[in-house]
DNA sequence: AATATAGATGTAACATTATAACATATCATA
DNA sequence: TATGATATGTTATAATGTTACATCTATATT
């Protein structure tokens, strides 16, 4: 099971996970012969802070407050597209939302942990999952191409009992 | 395991299906002391058929169909909302879209397979599946409310096979 | 049967999310 | 530096969903 849920309920070095993840992100983007522009890079570190998710909206106001021009929306939703595509941003349907993908290039199931009261959301890649979807699919004679699956509860730090369990 | 998959993929006697659904949806309705009025009951119905989900603008210009005056955006929402609040119906995020739930009142998860050529979706409930998402949780240290399970991929009657695998 | 009440719908305006169509700019390479 | 491909700018609009408040309707009570 990979998972990044200690990474985003834990105190961590932000900068540095940032950092890594764009460094990532620059190696996924040479490796495939693509531009990772300026824009494109801006909007990938916003869906990088904090591990919340952010809508389209939201990105373009973040954007207005560094750049100088003002960004329009179909800049913002081409380069997430973008950024989909190449596996680094996961889109959040439930949320109409946007996240920077933990495990980029890997193989696997998306399984978002959504908490309802601080809005983190942590991604688990499980293979049990997907072994086990793969198995209900077949049953039904039906031919999977790709899933999203979304649970929504509260995180460790938001949940009554606390993070200690 | 709970599915309405061959219901769904096979022909079937679709106003017989419909008027069972509806049926029990005055049960449930019924039983819960609320009121299945005669737009509610139009949408639940439209939502029953074909086993397609439809988006609420969709219900609506169906609607404009068979009733004389115009249905407002609000109205579709508010029925929506009563129709999913009861389990008879349910949202699928990835599709801006809802259909009938072919099991209500069971506590199920919710796990729809989208075919992505005819738009069918059929729904299934497994136990391992709300299991293991169960056991995923719990090790994150996540409490979980509610969840939605979207598989995209190919219908038996839509896939290059065909339906007999 | 008249009336009070809660629940349901009507209505108009608007908020949010996403896309279409076409013009312009920028980058990599010949 | 010319050229083609890629990326972004610009304007308008489509699609989805909500707010706020008015009006109606069914039901229960007197």
């Amino acid at each position: 099971m990979l998972t990044n849920a200690r990474l985003v309920y834990q105190p961590h070095d932000q900068v540095r996970i940032l950092n890594a993840a764009i460094a990532r992100a620059h190696e996924i983007c040479e490796a495939a012969n693509v531009r990772l522009t300026p824009t494109r890079e801006a909007i990938l570190k916003l869906l990088w802070q904090g591990h919340k998710p952010m809508g389209a909206y939201q990105l373009q106001q973040q954007l207005a407050k560094v750049s100088e021009k003002p960004i329009a929306p179909p800049t913002i939703y081409r380069a997430i597209e973008f950024l989909i595509d190449l596996g680094l941003v996961h889109r959040i349907h439930s949320l109409n939302a946007y996240i920077g993908c933990p495990f980029p290039s890997s193989e696997h199931s998306n399984i978002f942990m959504i908490c309802e009261k601080c809005n983190t959301v942590a991604e688990v890649a499980d293979n049990k999952a997907n072994n086990l979807i793969e198995a209900i699919t077949k049953k039904a004679g039906f031919k999977l191409h790709s899933q999203t699956i979304e649970l929504f509860g509260l995180c460790p730090n938001c949940k009554p009992g606390g993070a200690d369990e």
